[in-house]
DNA sequence: GTTGCCAACACCAGTTTCAA
DNA sequence: TTGAAACTGGTGTTGGCAAC
């Protein structure tokens, strides 16, 4: 072990100990306390606060208001990082940086613990509604996005609408969103002038430019009007587990023979691929218009062959 | 430049001794 | 019985020298 690397550990052991003995730190590294001498002296020169405890239950330590304010994680706050590390990779994946991270924390959290090892308390399995392939694909665009948004730069895409419209456009991404289980990028865009959503499983190719963009205030986003009316829905009772992924107990009620749903929205045209779902599971009962929308749209399906 | 070895010393806390 | 002094062991501190 370089000289370097013992004193970062000294350190590291300095902040995770009240107290800490020379003979102590001589065993762990192998070296004679007359090496560790020199070596708490060159952390001293580094600006490090070491109060020395001569005598018997002597040792080092370091000045408890250094470590509480510079370097130390309570507990909670280093399974936080931890959780927190956890949801980026089951989210984006996995980096480097993010793996020397969490080995980094882990150690200390191993050392104050006696070797139990600390482990996150989440795990992502499939966090998006994509087939586990689509969310491959989806990922390593999302890396690629997120570098061009770390470095300011423009990307270009092959992106098909959904009216199924295939353009190419540059775009400067400002903001990555998770929405309904689907990543959208919330960006500039070149060509409309305008900022603009995309959705990421629609851009079917992207690369990030050299240019780079000057980042401006992007105006507030665009939110659904309020223009809110009740709507009824009728399912089947067997579909209440399901149903619960999407409605709070207080819009739900379970009767005998049905579920029947009511909820304040104005998400007419957004809720029929939801309703479509549940295929004849479904009966809207109000509002008499969703109602319509919904039949006309059954009597196009029953057209399809 | 780094490390190991040795010696001498200081400091501290616990234990033992001994006079009052 | 008590309290002060001496003793003991563990630890930090420093300097010098040699080897790599």
């Amino acid at each position: 072990m370089k000289k370097i690397e013992r004193i970062l550990a000294i350190i590291v052991l300095l902040l995770d100990h009240d107290l800490i003995s020379t003979a102590q730190l001589a065993d762990r590294f192998k070296v004679t306390k007359r090496t560790i001498f020199r070596d708490i002296e060159t952390i001293e020169l580094a600006g490090f606060p070491i109060i020395s405890h001569p005598g018997r239950n002597g040792g080092f330590a370091l000045m408890n208001s250094f470590k509480l304010r510079t370097y130390t994680y309570s507990t909670t706050e280093k399974q936080d990082i931890l959780n927190a590390l956890e949801v980026k990779e089951g989210l984006f994946g996995t980096f480097d940086q993010q793996n020397m991270i969490k080995e980094k924390i882990t150690l200390l959290q191993a050392d104050s613990n006696q070797g139990n090892h600390w482990r996150s308390h989440f795990s992502f399995d499939s966090p998006t509604m994509h087939r586990p392939e689509i969310e491959v694909q989806t990922k390593e665009k999302i890396n690629t996005i997120n570098r061009a948004l770390q470095q300011n730069k423009k990307l270009v895409i092959d992106y098909i609408d959904n009216k199924g419209e295939w353009t190419e456009r540059v775009i400067h991404p400002y903001e990555l969103m998770l929405l309904n289980g689907s990543w959208y990028i919330y960006s500039y865009c070149e060509e409309r002038e305008a900022f603009r959503y995309f959705k990421v499983t629609r851009i079917r190719c992207l690369r990030i430019q050299e240019a780079t963009f000057t980042s401006i205030t992007p105006p507030n986003k665009r939110r659904l009007e309020v223009n809110e009316e009740l709507i009824h829905l009728r399912f089947r009772k067997k579909d209440l587990g399901k149903l619960y992924d999407y409605y709070t107990e207080n819009e739900i009620e379970v009767t005998d023979s049905h579920v029947d749903v009511r909820i304040y929205a104005n998400q007419q045209k957004t809720i029929l691929p939801f309703l479509l779902m549940f295929g004849n599971g479904v009966k809207v009962i109000a509002p008499a218009e969703l109602q319509e929308i919904h039949q006309q749209e059954i009597v196009k399906l029953s057209k399809t062959y």
